[in-house]
DNA sequence: TAAAATT
């Protein structure tokens, strides 16, 4: 966990070094969630060993979150939830572990953990019920000088909020004047509509206006057919048209799924590996990486803390003694793009982690070598 | 005036 800290440390030192602090964090409140509520503390369904992972990156697919978490200890069960027909990641999932200290472990070890563009929500879930579905709100017409925690302090009056925003330029990080607040019961949200909305919040001069806020799943789907459907060469497609779609097609695929295909260095692969040419660390499932000078007590969430934040990552790791179950120094990294993982490689290839320098590099078959 | 929080 030191290890890790510094590893997080030196990552937001580099991911930070240009203007998009704003964009890439999401910002959500830290209001950690008690899940024992006086009724149904001590239930089978007060769990101590099943989580709620919020703000994943939209192309992580189950197998991934599954293989994140499982380097902290065993998976009971995990789902990632996706939309009923696009089958798109909704951003968030459940992991159920069998002993409570790895859920506990997880939520200190991977709460806050950068992915890509997104920083996760490791949390306990509240037992599944109906009351808490349908409590989130959307805010408007916020005076532009009301920060997060004034914005809790207006509405906590109402019930426990589970979580709070403020959205701002991301330009000039000025807040846009508008909000939302996850309350932990609908009924809560309910009570803080009847009495703030059409409000003047203290000092304000204008009225905000409070009200559930839309479920974002449909839109996302949506926007994506009528960007394909809409495409103005879709009508009279003649060879260049098509070649214009397939491109577009394909973005629209990387945007949705994380797929890359032929416009991608991934297509030289298609080509290449045919002909029987080897390309190092490619491995038919991704981009493996080879991870040279890693301390006797490294472990897998140390890999997925360094190569999350550069992309998709489908597996990590570390390779340990027998005997010991100490690293023996090196491990192994699988990316599934190769420009992430080439990004990863130039980054890390060097990178002073506690007193070592690693070197990272594609994974070479030295069997195949002379 | 809109970001992926309950399987």
């Amino acid at each position: 966990v030191n290890v890790s800290s510094q590893v997080i440390a030196a990552m937001e030192t580099q991911l930070s070094n240009g203007p998009t602090c704003n964009n890439t964090s999401n910002g959500p409140s830290t209001i950690t969630n008690n899940c024992s509520s006086p009724v149904e503390s001590g239930s089978v369904e007060d769990s101590k060993t099943n989580l709620i992972v919020n703000y994943l990156p939209q192309n992580m697919t189950q197998e991934e979150l599954k293989s994140l978490f499982g380097s902290i200890g065993e998976i009971e069960s995990c789902k990632l939830v996706r939309d009923k027909i696009t089958g798109q990641s909704l951003g968030y999932g459940f992991v159920n572990y069998v002993d409570p200290k790895d859920a506990e472990k997880a939520i200190n070890t991977l709460n806050g953990l950068r992915l890509q563009t997104k920083t996760i929500k490791v949390s306990y879930a509240r037992p599944s019920s109906a009351s808490i579905r349908d409590a989130n709100l959307y805010v408007s017409g916020l005076p532009k000088t009301m920060t997060q925690k004034e914005l809790e302090q207006l509405f906590s009056q109402y019930g426990r909020i589970i979580t709070s925003r403020i959205l701002v330029d991301q330009v000039t990080g000025v807040s846009r004047g508008v909000g939302f607040i996850r309350f932990d019961r609908r009924v809560e949200a309910e009570e803080a509509i009847k009495g703030l909305n059409c409000q003047k919040p203290p000092g304000a001069t204008e009225p905000i206006t409070v009200k559930f806020a839309n479920n974002p799943s449909q839109k996302t789907s949506q926007a994506l057919l009528s960007q394909l459907y809409q495409s103005p060469n879709r009508r009279y497609p003649g060879p260049l048209a098509q070649q214009a779609q397939r491109f577009r097609l394909d973005n629209l695929l990387n945007m949705a799924y994380g797929v890359k295909s032929r416009f991608s260095p991934m297509a030289i692969d298609g080509v290449t590996s045919l002909a029987g040419i080897n390309i190092p660390g490619h491995a038919g499932t991704g981009w493996c990486i080879f991870v040279y000078n890693l301390a006797p007590d490294a472990d897998e969430s140390i890999l997925w803390q360094m190569f999350g934040p550069f992309g998709a990552v489908t597996n990590v790791k570390v390779i340990r003694d027998f005997n010991t179950n100490k690293c023996k120094g090196f491990g192994f990294v699988t990316m599934t793009n190769y420009d992430e993982a080439a990004v990863a490689i130039a980054s890390l290839n060097g990178y002073r982690l506690g007193d070592r320098v690693l070197q990272v590099s594609f994974k070479t078959n030295k069997t195949h070598k002379a």
